[in-house]
DNA sequence: TAGGATACCTACCCATGAGTATGATTGAGC
DNA sequence: GCTCAATCATACTCATGGGTAGGTATCCTA
């Protein structure tokens, strides 16, 4: 961005492990560092207090540095969130990377991309991904989160219509069966807070259990005929 | 709230058809319209632009009023967003009521409660029951609203219970499939607005269908085994 | 028709917080 | 030792927006 000389190479020098500019070299990784500190520091307290409770003076004193110094790495607030908001996203396209080629059913490479999928929810930046509103971001920075996000649902739809068609899905309707997943697996990020004895993984799992599975009775007496109702129909009377 | 006078029946009269305190209680009756109307009309606001990118001379502009006409109905923005709040929630909390005495298994009566959540959740009061930070809330609001969302919680989960005791629901853990349930239809308050060509009801009664079906081929060769993979394990190479 | 309640407006106050101008300090390289 | 860039703090500016003070028109009751 800024233009800073472009020292390294020009002298003809062969690169050597001690290079002279490995000092400036290694002050530019301690900038990214603290760039990415600044940025998950900010996740964090969004997290905790949501994007308009939380002022830039909250994030700076969380770092122990003041707001110039926050200012010095990031341009704006709203780059603050969209960096956090991609730093979510990103993990989840990761998911979808790694699964691409898993020689196994489509449902399976769906359940796996759902575990990481929750796993990104419930991380400190699932809240930025999930629940920050694209009106809090310009429209330029809004359409491109809107363009990822979109990436993600499209994915999940094509893992289930891959699914229905080796038979590993039952055939259903993709675009209301991603959604509902989908939907499942964000909430996450409204109510993991207080109890954290399952991971973000083990959380997914457990829905996806539930998804496979169906809450009709699968065994028993075939659909539920009206003969099951003779009594407790109302759970004891007691509230 | 204000200690206005009782004045009716205190006089004795045999209240007849035409008062002199009619016009009173028009008066009354108007100024609740009203203020439901300002309640509406910042639901609908804060539905599109988020509450704090809502400012109150936006909803009263919306209404064609002041901000102070605003401020003559309710006392401040957050005591607006709470009553956004409560008329969502109102509307689940009716479901529950209407399906406590109907004589069917439990899985019917949470499809029912279901398909009013969707309801709600698509209505315009579902973006401040679903989106908004109890962060933007005092401590006692708060605590009110999470009591609240609580018992519809708990209400899904014991509808859950019931099903698997009158066996038309499968064995499943109640808290965890509440949570599915719930965050399907919650997320619905985040994308359901370029599409509506289906109602809150229908998608609920879609993710119903899913949710009882269950993804998991259910006539075919049980449990998937290895030998569908044949093919068609990538969609296609491009992209 | 006076007196009061109702309903609404104009014109303000002021706290908050995003973002900046400016300058001090530090350390590396010459 | 000098220079220059990187880094960070002090001390601002300024727009926004929640909330209010005080006034006015209207309608109801007595």
């Amino acid at each position: 961005m800024n233009s800073r000389r472009r020292t390294p190479a020009a002298t003809g020098k062969p690169a050597a492990a001690a290079s002279p500019w490995r000092a400036s070299r290694e002050r530019l990784r301690d900038r990214a560092l603290k760039r990415d500190a600044v940025i998950q520091a900010a996740a964090r307290e969004f997290n905790r207090k949501g994007y308009h409770n939380t002022s830039l003076d909250d994030i700076a004193a969380r770092l122990e540095v003041t707001k110039p110094t926050v200012y010095y790495y990031v341009t704006s607030k709203e780059q603050l969130l969209f960096e956090c908001f991609v730093a979510g996203v990103e993990q989840i396209h990761a998911a979808f990377r790694d699964v691409r080629t898993l020689p196994v059913p489509a449902r399976e490479r769906l359940n796996a991309v759902l575990r990481h999928y929750g796993e990104a929810v419930a991380s400190e930046f699932g809240w930025c991904m999930v629940r920050a509103e694209d009106q809090d971001l310009s429209p330029a920075m809004s359409r491109h989160i809107k363009a990822l996000k979109s990436e993600i649902d499209h994915g999940i739809r094509r893992l289930i219509r891959e699914g229905v068609q080796d038979g590993s899905i039952e055939p259903c309707d993709a675009k209301m069966t991603a959604f509902a997943l989908a939907g499942a697996l964000n909430w996450i990020a409204h109510w993991y807070r207080e109890d954290r004895t399952l991971t973000g993984a083990q959380i997914a799992q457990a829905f996806v259990t539930i998804f496979e599975g169906g809450l009709r009775p699968r065994g028993g007496p075939a659909p539920v005929s009206s003969s099951v109702r003779t009594r407790r129909t109302r759970g004891a009377s007691a509230r």
